[in-house]
RNA sequence: GUGGCUAUAGCUCAGUUGGUUAGAGCACCUGAUUGUGAUUCAGGGGGUCGCCGGUUCAAAUCCGGUUAGCCACCCCA
């Protein structure tokens, strides 16, 4: 019997569970709707090639996949990005731009599951594609701050913390340091929030070899404490004197305020922070990256995103710069619940019909087809039940109405309909019905 | 993939130094109540005590293994 279980790291939805995975998914929609995003699909099961491509092969240990009857290396998709990147490509010329584009759907991961983490989960992904100044991020993060918004979460809740990944190379190689051994150095600054100093030292020297890497280390630590635009551009001002101000690097700057700057006009500066500890694991990104995260610091990060300018050519499109992010359904839910913003999700009928006996169920059933078509949400007991049971049902359901089919109605040609709010009653007769019900919802 | 903790009804949990037929609350079903409401009362269904093996006259209880869950690491799309 232990192998007819589900699978770990994998989720049923009872009907209760479902209402509320639907309540994010149906939030999420409607701000993508409001934010201009069109919706698409693409494969669940992808050729394990197209994340090898991307990602190198390192990154197998992690996906879902599994060799199919025809011999292919195939992977249930772990993100959406390739996928959509790879539609795009396909199409880019024809496409209006910026494409922007936005996909809810199921992802899979092999990995082992723990809080927040699953094998299976549901994510929004969120892509503009063929706008490459900041513009694009400017508009990819309002929306991200709306698609948690949207569920009563403000400021209080959750902040999203801005980085860049071209700063750090352009910052790095004006040290003279190789590109190779940059993106190396940008993996340690990813650990230095957990590593001790001496761990970080060790990993440095162990990159650059010969030579002192304290100074590094105290100037990267700096880096990563800067928390505004003011002390970004106080840092490099201060070091532009030493040959630490390249060309490349002024005009990153001017990114920055770009990019700062379209979100203070949005009104959300107090959304995000700058903070450049971010790297993000992924080597496809390329510039601007950003988590975002609960204020507590509870729980792990809620979505993650940044720009990827190669991705597309790289896939085999033309040449279109990128960005996006993804957002997952579990932690979001998780704070969801803690910040007890996931509403009981109660699905109640309008009319609830109380049929008599087996003589009068017939005349009900009729109703009941005909008022459903007209769109009222109905309930009856499909059994012969006492009165009382029906009415304790009826109450129970949450329905506004009871409609009341006993003989003593029917014989009159009325039906008695209950107000279950007000407790009062009134007979309807048969041949108003429609128009008294209408009569009775619409006022 | 590595380590630590845990596993009893659909859910939350009791269960004594190993001792007869394993319990409670909630939920569900039925009745009290054959035409009027969430209360109340009574009853009922539901367990191979995660699974396999060992010790013992006797195991939910002790031991070993295994599977799953939780937590941390790795990793993070």
């Amino acid at each position: 019997m232990a192998q007819l279980k589900t699978l770990p790291g994998f989720r049923v939805f009872y009907p209760d569970d479902f209402s509320k995975l639907q309540f994010i998914i149906r939030k999420w929609r409607q701000s993508a709707v409001v934010y201009g995003f069109q919706e698409y699909d693409a494969p669940v099961l992808e050729p394990l090639d197209l994340y090898k491509a991307k990602s190198g092969s390192e990154i197998e240990g992690q996906l879902f996949n599994f060799t199919d009857k025809g011999g292919r290396e195939v992977t249930l998709r772990p993100e959406m990005t390739p996928s959509v990147t790879r539609m795009v490509g396909e199409r880019a010329n024809s496409l209006k731009k910026p494409i922007k584009w936005v996909n809810i759907g199921e992802n899979f991961r092999y990995e082992r599951q723990q809080k927040g983490r699953l094998r299976s989960f549901y994510q929004l992904n969120a892509d503009i594609y063929g706008e490459a100044g900041a513009e694009a991020e400017v508009e990819l993060i309002a929306f991200l701050v709306e698609s948690l918004c949207c569920f009563g979460l403000s400021e209080e809740d959750f902040y999203i913390r801005l980085s860049d990944r071209d700063l750090w190379v352009y910052y790095l190689t004006s040290k003279d340091i190789s590109l190779e051994a940059a993106q190396d150095i940008l993996s340690v600054v990813d650990k230095m929030e957990r590593d001790s100093e001496e761990e970080s030292l060790k990993k440095l020297q162990k990159i650059l070899g010969e030579g002192s890497v304290e100074t590094l280390y105290s100037e990267l630590k700096k880096m990563t404490q800067i928390r505004s635009l003011e002390e970004l551009e106080a840092f490099f001002a201060d070091r532009s004197g030493n040959g630490g101000g390249s060309t490349a690097l002024k005009e990153r700057l001017a990114d920055w305020q770009k990019l700062l700057g379209g979100l203070d006009a949005m009104g959300l500066s107090s959304f995000v922070q700058v903070d450049l500890g971010v790297v993000r694991g992924l080597a496809y990104y390329t510039g601007f990256v950003f988590e975002a995260f609960d204020r507590k610091g509870k729980f792990r990060a809620l979505a993650g995103g940044g720009r990827y300018n190669h991705l597309v050519k790289k896939l085999g499109g033309p040449d279109l710069p990128a960005v996006g992010f993804g957002m997952g359904d579990v932690v979001l839910h998780e704070l969801l619940v803690d910040r007890g913003l996931m509403p009981e999700m109660v699905s109640s009928p309008d009319i609830y019909v109380i049929v008599g006996g087996e003589e009068e169920r017939k005349s009900a059933l009729k109703d009941i087809f005909n008022l459903r078509q007209a769109g009222y949400r109905i309930e009856y007991s499909l059994k012969e039940m006492a009165f009382a049971k029906q009415f304790k049902q009826a109450a129970q359901s949450g329905a506004k109405i009871t409609l009341i089919y006993g003989a003593e109605e029917l014989e009159k040609g009325v039906v008695k309909m209950r107000d279950m709010a007000g407790r009062e009653e009134v007979e309807l007769p048969l041949s108003r019905l429609f128009e008294s019900i209408r009569d009775f919802f619409s006022g």
